[in-house]
DNA sequence: GTCTATATAATGATAGAC
DNA sequence: GTCTATCATTATATAGAC
């Protein structure tokens, strides 16, 4: 989005190289001196700018967020998945955010918990408008749902070594998100499971453990009734 | 597994002791001291056992493969799915064990890299078994499909926080794994798309854009020609 | 705003007594 | 095998000149 080469302030080249950084090796094995070369500066102009190492992860955590809830349109409108599928597309210039992001997501921040609640809400919005055109059928349980489908979406940013590699490639590539696109469409279109068998079985042995002592209430209070599921096979 | 209460060595305490504190903290976070001290030992002897913390942190890895490799009769056997799911149930005990294999999977080590491929190669046999057994359809691509299912049983370990977070609790608890069994149960048996018309609309993608230079091979030497979808709908 | 120089604290690792 | 004492390094953060 940026123009020239170097129109940034020196605190935004600071915020980026810290990105980059962070990203790549981790918060705790990243010095400040090291971001500091890499954005051409001093130490000390570091903490000037951002008070101290934490600081500086706050306000990277904040850019990130910005990246992408100022996104809003995006998200609010049910495309999650599609951003990130746009960002995978653009694998090469997105790494450092994508690493960035993906640290974020397996760590415990309130940036990145915001960060996921609006990936979370953007994909419950994007099943209710499938559903309603008849793309996608009722899911058993939509809230559920959606956050599996959050969760399995971030997959190839948080697990993405392993990815690579099970795929023989030594990082994400658009090879590599090539050859997922159709057997993931499958099991979202098909299933895996010949029939409903398991799902069956699975329902009854809840049943069997929840079911006859349903006013045991335990710590959800507001615990859904079992949806009767309707037999396919 | 084990009888008493401290029948174990102390190099062994030490060790058990680092992976809760590695699996609660990260490694990086985690000093010498801090491992001694919950072992109840000094910090020389850690070293002393272990040669340096990057020596303790190798041991540690080792340990956690051999808890799964160990149990290899149940991994080949085609139940890497369900030794996780095994461990879930019995997550107050397991927890250390499951937040340090959660850190490893994430993070570069040759130790989780080798773990991994042998959750992905179990996934694999099991695939085949219930193929064999009708028990499941044939999927567009063994492999990568075994590679999705092995990254997607993992989420629950990884993504542990969001997960919880996302049904209002603050761990995972027997109550998560309950109020997930059945979404995602659907999900592998009737998928979640209506028809396939996005399957197909992706595979024609597809073909468009590498179809038409088939001979281009790039970096994959033994790649497949995308097989023939069944129309479903 | 940016630098140099430095204070202060914590860490991994060593040495040697017992 | 286990401890205490200590070294050498590195890190974050500060102070003050320019």
């Amino acid at each position: 989005m940026r123009s020239s080469d170097d129109d940034r302030t020196t605190r935004a080249r600071i915020r980026d190289a810290a990105i980059v950084l962070f990203g790549r090796d981790g918060f705790d094995a990243t010095s400040v001196r090291a971001v500091a070369t890499l954005a051409g500066v001093s130490p000390g102009l570091v903490i000037h700018h951002f008070g101290s190492k934490d600081g500086l992860r706050a306000a990277c955590d904040d850019y990130i967020v910005d990246e992408f809830v100022g996104r809003k349109s995006e998200l609010a409108s049910g495309r999650a998945s599609a951003l990130i599928e746009q960002w995978l597309a653009d694998v090469e210039r997105m790494t450092p955010l994508i690493d960035y992001v993906a640290r974020m997501l397996t760590s415990s921040s309130p940036s990145a918990d915001a960060l996921f609640d609006g990936l979370r809400t953007g994909t419950a919005s994007m099943i209710d408008e499938q559903v309603s055109a008849g793309i996608m059928r009722e899911p058993l349980d939509r809230d559920v749902t959606a956050l599996y489908i959050t969760l399995y979406g971030l997959v190839p940013l948080v697990m993405q070594r392993q990815l690579a590699r099970g795929l023989g490639a030594d990082r994400i590539t658009t090879e590599v998100i090539r050859r997922s696109t159709l057997p993931i469409l499958d099991l979202y279109t098909h299933g895996l499971y010949a029939d409903d068998r398991y799902l069956v079985a699975a329902q009854e042995a809840l049943e069997r453990s929840s079911g006859p002592r349903s006013d045991k209430g335990e710590n959800d209070p507001n615990q859904d009734p079992d949806p009767p599921i309707r037999r396919a096979s």
